[in-house]
DNA sequence: ACAAAAGTGTTGATCCTACACCCATGG
DNA sequence: CCATGGGTGTAGGATCAACACTTTTGT
């Protein structure tokens, strides 16, 4: 890693929500030879935006380009890395001795949350930090390194506020969806049961979804209607950003 | 200046509201021998915590500590300062040539803004870089230096969205007012009018307003009552943070 | 007495909520 | 044929927008 290039004392992290099996996950990565668990992050050239380089972590992470990505909340008090960690990391060979004078340094992290596509994402390689990448059910998450709870948590609740705001489910469903899947998609983020006959009436009123006359069958019930969002008029919604 | 103690590469602005003459206003510094104007801003030390600083800066220009203030975006752009921008401070003597080293580097700047009641605000000395602080009108901003701009219309965009979440007023207002001029405020703020009547039976329905018993004479026309808010109530109703 | 702002109440439209029935499908 | 989830409609309540009349004050 070419430290040099990088600006100090200032990194990134990226919460990266999916939604699978109707649960809400998070991506994270194990560090080597620590029971740890980690967000996605790096750190911001002196010749790159930010948010550039915010992107740039999620394509190496996830694969993917044409992603929702919102920065939410720079952290920033003076203790949120505790004086032992980068010797910890040191000592358990998860970075080499010359790097420790990096991690040795006060960071300010801006948190960035992102939506994906659970199915899209490639799971890649781990990297030279980490030993495994998975996706955590967000209600029960690992122990994870350094304020990184506090981010995921920061980053649920800016997210819970936005769904007042904009559309979601674009970035997190498959193309095809039932209604059925869309409602689970915003109980999971609300953490809370809705009304299935009123959910359907308030999504279908704001005309951002497409019948694609297809059903989906084999599920031993009335086969559903597959839907599709209707992408120019989900992007002018977004745009828009009213009340919802 | 004692740049050594700062986090290099990384500022903060400060976009303070007042409302007066039923207009918004923000809170700006002249430039010294420049007819530019800049944001209230400052540098982190190294042993304090980002948001921490944001109050001393706020502290240290309105005299007011016990002052509204949200973190609201990081300004991250590669290009934000443009590359004459540290020698033109220099040329004019706004700087000394010591720190032009400083004033070279790349920028990330966090941006908060702050509701301050303008009455309560002493202007204070300008600084060494200042030679004027002044309440300029939201709607007629004077020429500002870098991205000032955009982070002024960014923290006026978020400050219209909050609105939406949270009661607002007690912070911009005196202590006693008029319904007029809490509705004012509002109208000032989200741009737009408001019925006058439904404006009242919402504000008293939230139920964070004390009737003082008085009434402002003087004005050749019914004299209104004037309320306070409800300072218990009020903070509750921060904390809910539900739609308003 | 009058001009102008301040206080108050009503009505209709709209939106939200709660709820019940029939339909289709695989087992 | 039946269990189960999927599709649809409706009635009551709450909320919001639009609007008009009366009151108070200084001049």
């Amino acid at each position: 890693m070419q430290t040099d290039n990088f600006i100090p004392c200032f990194s990134i992290d990226c919460v990266v929500f999916g939604f699978h099996n109707n649960e809400l996950r998070v991506l994270l990565l194990k560090l080597k030879n620590l029971d740890k668990w980690m967000l996605p992050g790096g750190f911001v050239s002196y010749d790159k935006d930010v948010d550039e380089e915010a992107i740039k972590v999620l394509r190496e992470r996830t694969g993917l380009d044409d992603i929702f990505l919102r920065q939410f909340h720079l952290f920033g008090k003076k203790d949120r890395i505790s004086k032992s960690h980068a010797q910890e990391m040191v000592d358990k060979k998860v970075i080499s001795e010359d790097l420790k004078k990096w991690f040795d340094q006060r960071f300010l992290s801006l948190g960035y949350y992102a939506l994906v596509e659970y199915s899209k994402v490639k799971k890649p390689e781990p990297d030279p930090v980490s030993e495994a990448i998975e996706w955590c059910p967000f209600s029960e998450l690992p122990d994870l390194v350094i304020d990184h709870v506090d981010i995921v948590q920061k980053a649920h609740q800016r997210l819970k506020k936005e769904l007042n705001f904009q559309p979601i489910g674009l970035n997190l469903l498959p193309d095809e969806f039932t209604m059925s899947e869309l409602q689970a998609l915003y109980e999971t983020i609300l953490n809370k049961q809705l009304d299935r006959r009123n959910f359907r009436r308030k999504m279908l009123a704001f005309d951002i979804l497409k019948n694609t006359g297809k059903k989906r069958t084999g599920n031993a019930h009335k086969s559903p209607i597959l839907y599709s969002f209707d992408q120019e008029k989900y992007q002018q919604l977004l745009q828009a950003d009213h009340l919802f």
